[in-house]
DNA sequence: CACTGATTTCACAAACTCGTGAAAGATGCG
DNA sequence: CGCATCTTTCACGAGTTTGTGAAATCAGTG
């Protein structure tokens, strides 16, 4: 029987990181940024310093530098000068996963740009081939509408629970 | 004014299936499959031999081999024998885009039971680090459950339109 | 206004991905 | 059965990506 202990298991939890990262990564995310995001979910601390994420992650200062850079402007990861202090504190934006799922969103917006242009050279409107890429737009803009919806019910499910 | 001209614009086809191919590997898909994908899509024919899909795309027959492998396991693409000949004809599934979205949907799942399996080895319950990594888990499976329903709709829509 | 300590930038090296050509393996046909 | 043709497998090379160490930059502090 497994207990719910309310110590910390360090080395199991170093684990988790590394596994979800590795998850992350074979999904296209870069591998160190996919890290960094992990080790600062599972620290009890409300944020990081580049720093102890470097200590705790065995990783240089260069590459701590550009995985936050990188979630910054993903909008995953704030930064927040320390007053009084030299070192900067990384943490996790509150709403990160709403973030990130809107984020794909204007991946939709292009992908339904670009079948939109090439419907007209496509011949005419019967054809085969115009009806797959049509199709294609309409089931693109359907998730993007939905996907929409979802959010909102999430965020309001979450600001109610 | 842009005419609806019933005939193709080969060039500007080609042009269409590179550029939306390089945004499907901007965001982590093969690209020499994500060309084939395309090319089957943009095709008149219902479907393409290795040959006809190596010449359209100028690649070898080895790089055609991969990419519909690969396609393949994915369901998104058929082989198709064609009696009395030695080649084999490649389509595209009829409901590509929902088997690509269903698969997606098993990311979802490995990504909950690796959050599950770490819950315990995060502290008391009330840690911060817990509340995050279980809050991940909570949106992982509001997304699985909704994403569900969502392709059953698109699936009803098309059946009746 | 230097000094100290943290962070960023840069050039390079290791690892990985991807597509090719060549060889081996199938499969229909005579 | 063996030829002709198509497909897959394999080893290699080009091109990227990714993280490191070192140097440069930046910001508090005395």
């Amino acid at each position: 029987m497994t207990e719910d202990s309310p110590v910390r298991d360090e080395e199991a939890v170093r684990r988790f990181v590394e596994q979800i990262a590795m998850q992350f990564a074979e999904w296209g995310f870069p591998r160190m940024a996919a890290r960094v995001l992990f080790a600062l979910m599972t620290a009890d601390e409300p944020g990081l310093t580049a720093g102890e994420l470097g200590e705790r992650l065995d990783a240089s200062a260069a590459a701590i530098s550009g995985a936050v850079r990188y979630l910054g402007q993903l909008r995953l990861v704030v930064r927040e000068p320390v007053p009084g202090s030299r070192r900067d504190l990384y943490r996790l934006a509150d709403n990160a996963w709403y973030v990130s799922a809107s984020a794909e969103m204007g991946l939709y917006k292009s992908l339904i740009a670009t079948s939109e242009s090439v419907l007209e050279a496509l011949g005419g409107p019967r054809s085969p081939a115009r009806a797959r890429v049509a199709e294609m737009r309409d089931f693109l803009l359907f998730l993007q509408d939905e996907m929409a919806g979802l959010l909102e019910k999430w965020n309001a499910t979450r600001a109610a629970g």
